[in-house]
DNA sequence: CGAGCGTTTGAAATCGGTCAACAGCAGTGG
DNA sequence: CCACTGCTGTTGACCGATTTCAAACGCTCG
């Protein structure tokens, strides 16, 4: 782990590309001005390397400069699980808020670097910047969700509709960021989707095979080609949450 | 549904004896007295009756005051998944604070009444009162923590170890609240609790049935009394996330 | 008391897990 | 450059947990 001074630090949030992604959005050029001030240093590190640990003290969270990490809870009996996949402009470490502690292990998937964000002067800054009070705000209600959605598709979809929502979810954050939808390479093993998606790494392979034999992607070791985006969503099935028709006057909020 | 007025509603945050699970918590009296300010009114649900659907506009968050609720999402195919169940003190609606939108449908499984905290008003006076601030990103972290926890039950335990965890994790919810470790009532449905976990409703029957021959609980229709603690908690094995040992020197944050 | 719902129980089918063997690529060192 | 080794991924056979289908039971409420 290499930690880089702000000031040797060229790239700031205000100028920076992730920035729709990130802290920043939403913010006036002068808000974003003001973000500066408060990222104090990044942090290198190499693949594999441990960003923090659980239960290690949070003082800050970590917004994804570069490359990609993973979050993963180890348990009492040795068990493991992943919890998420983090790319560029996304945030870490905000579950462990509340407790002042982290709740899981992130460790980076590739080379990678993070910038930090200390969260005392963060809640500071937020009570000056009402716009930065509310993209954090949003920001954490955008983990909430995202664990939400991981957690309705871990009980109410089979392995095979987890998985095409899996690679579809990947492919819309790569094209987000400007890369290929329908190319790319994983950052993880089998072993570690299999992990975060509540199966074994024998039914992940499995189920790539069979994708591939319904020509709906190629797939070698960790390359990824989409052939059938439409497909792969008709497996996927129920991937979003209904728009529900109201029925008028019998809700108020 | 029925919307009280504050100026109706005799019972202040200041006094109310759920403060110490909801948002007063750690505040002081006078900034508890502030809160009183915002909660514009209170809301009374029968049984059966929703607070708000999925994808209405988001424009309060909801402390529930008595009763229990249940929010679940359904997807596009008509699927639906019970994503959590609410006790007094816990507060609804968070998740969708971000897109101002809600998430899921919130929905009451017994009579019960809640507190309207409008959104607007909290943002402005955790604004004045760094104590409000940093108890609401509490609880919204608190928030993010329930997900992931749920999430890895999911994600990583059997159905006997999911069920033996929720029964644990209701009755140490009644504990804090004053109520029966041993003994309680269920105030949902095994459909809902299924729904909840991920499993089937004869799964669920049939997993009870199993715990009360091995003389873990008895139950009848909705009531539970649990007789071996130890034994449930024996077969929900990895509850808790490890206390990971920190390896020295090797990780800063 | 009967209807209807929620719950329990049984039997058969299926999905996914486990165990085991093997293939393929990468890195190491001769 | 090529064996050797180890790690990652693939495939097959079998097994078990959970689902599915079906039927019966027993509250609760009109």
């Amino acid at each position: 782990m290499n930690r880089i001074p702000a000031a040797e630090a060229p790239n700031k949030c205000s100028t920076c590309v992730l920035g729709k992604f990130c802290l920043p959005l939403g913010l006036s050029a002068e808000d974003a001005d003001q973000i500066d001030t408060i990222i104090t240093e990044r942090v290198r590190l190499k693949k594999g390397e441990t960003l923090y640990r659980q239960n290690d003290p949070l003082n800050a969270v970590f917004g994804v400069r570069v490359g990609t990490l993973k979050t993963l809870v180890v348990f009492q009996d040795g068990r493991e699980q992943v919890t998420g996949f983090h790319l560029p402009g996304e945030i870490l470490g905000l579950g462990g808020i509340g407790e002042h502690h982290h709740h899981a292990n992130a460790c980076a998937l590739e080379d990678s670097e993070v910038c930090v964000i200390q969260l005392s002067q963060l809640e500071d800054l937020a009570r000056q910047l009402p716009s930065l009070q509310h993209q954090f705000h949003r920001i954490m209600s955008q983990e909430i969700n995202q664990y939400r959605l991981h957690l309705l598709a871990l009980g109410s979809m089979r392995a095979e509709e987890r998985l095409a929502n899996f690679l579809l979810n990947l492919s819309s954050r790569f094209a987000a960021r400007g890369y290929s939808a329908n190319e790319f390479n994983l950052r993880m093993s089998r072993e570690e989707i299999g992990s975060y998606l509540g199966m074994q790494i024998e039914t992940v392979s499995r189920l790539l095979s069979r994708f591939t034999e319904g020509g709906l992607l190629q797939i070698k070791l960790r390359n990824v080609r989409i052939i059938d985006m439409d497909g792969l969503a008709r497996i996927a099935g129920h991937t979003a949450p209904a728009e529900v028709m109201q029925p008028a006057g019998s809700h108020l909020y």
